[in-house]
DNA sequence: AAAAGCCCCTGGATGC
DNA sequence: TGCATCCAGGGGCTTT
């Protein structure tokens, strides 16, 4: 579900009104993508100071350590006051009971994670997860020139490179299709075969379509919602994805769909070029 | 070492 | 209605 847009608001809407709680208690239901790393209680006493983004993990950081928490292709979060809060149900994998609500991660395809690192982001743990990411795309670090070198080094095509996340992080399968169309390049164009103006048009596709679904608050296609259950917009603006046999937005050819990778990509034709 | 495939898991939509 | 099949927003790991 969950790309960087999702993330990012998901992020924004319980940050504020988590930092400075203090754990109560944790709870686990069924087993996610990877163990916790410690008994849940263990977080007792330690408080919340601040969340973070790095690609499409969250960075949970606690007054000792440090907790990953990954969405997958189905997680989502809820932050809600202790009273009131539903038991937690058969999706339901992790509850952080805190002074200030309950963080509640809930997942029916378990692709999501809760990790623990000790010691923060330079433990083994989190460099594992992390280490491999590449540019922040809605950061000042990311350059166009080391994106256009990024290109440039891989034969790949160019949606199979975006969906990577070794040179830019954070564009899933949705926003890879919507970017390139924006950009005016075929999904199955080599990486490698992007000239400097194409790259830099790209590169400002990404930005933009990637703050604009932050600024609509995500893209809701079934049931992504933010940490207060609110939806997002985005979805009403997609040119391309999931819009197979419709006419093109902009030259009202048919929208094709192909597989790249065992996954969906949509684009036209007609105004997206090798 | 780059690139391609394989899974993990559940549920909804579609087709017979 | 019931059952089988396909597809889904990710990404680490294994194999070429």
């Amino acid at each position: 579900m969950p790309e960087l847009p999702e993330v990012e608001v998901t992020r924004r809407s319980f940050a504020p009104s988590i930092a400075g709680a203090r754990i109560l208690s944790a709870h686990l239901g069924k087993p996610l993508r990877w163990p916790l790393g410690l008994a849940p209680q263990a977080l007792v006493g330690r408080r919340v100071l601040a969340v973070r983004r790095r690609g499409k993990y969250l960075l949970v950081d606690l007054s000792e350590g440090l907790l990953l928490l990954h969405l997958g292709m189905s997680g989502s979060l809820r932050f809600a006051p202790a009273e009131g809060l539903p038991a937690a149900g058969p999706h339901d994998h992790f509850d952080l009971v805190t002074t200030q609500g309950v963080l509640r991660l809930h997942d029916p395809r378990r692709f999501g994670a809760v990790v623990y690192a000790p010691q923060g982001e330079e433990d083994p743990v989190a460099r594992k997860l992390l280490g491999k990411l590449g540019m922040e795309p809605l950061e000042e670090s990311f350059a166009p020139a080391a994106f256009y070198q990024g290109l440039q080094a891989s034969r790949t095509p160019v949606k199979l490179l975006l969906l990577g996340g070794k040179l830019v992080v954070g564009v899933g399968n949705i926003y890879a299709s919507e970017v390139l169309f924006t950009a005016g390049i075929s999904p199955l164009a080599p990486a490698n075969s992007i000239g400097p103006r194409r790259a830099r048009r790209l590169y400002e596709a990404i930005r933009s379509v990637l703050a604009a679904a932050v600024e609509q608050g995500g893209t809701t296609l079934k049931d992504f919602s933010n940490a207060y259950g609110m939806p997002g917009h985005f979805q009403l603006q997609a040119q391309v994805y999931d819009r197979e046999g419709l006419p093109c937005t902009r030259c009202a050819a048919p929208l094709r769909r192909v597989l790249q990778g065992q996954r969906s990509t949509f684009y036209c034709s007609h105004c997206q070029k090798i």
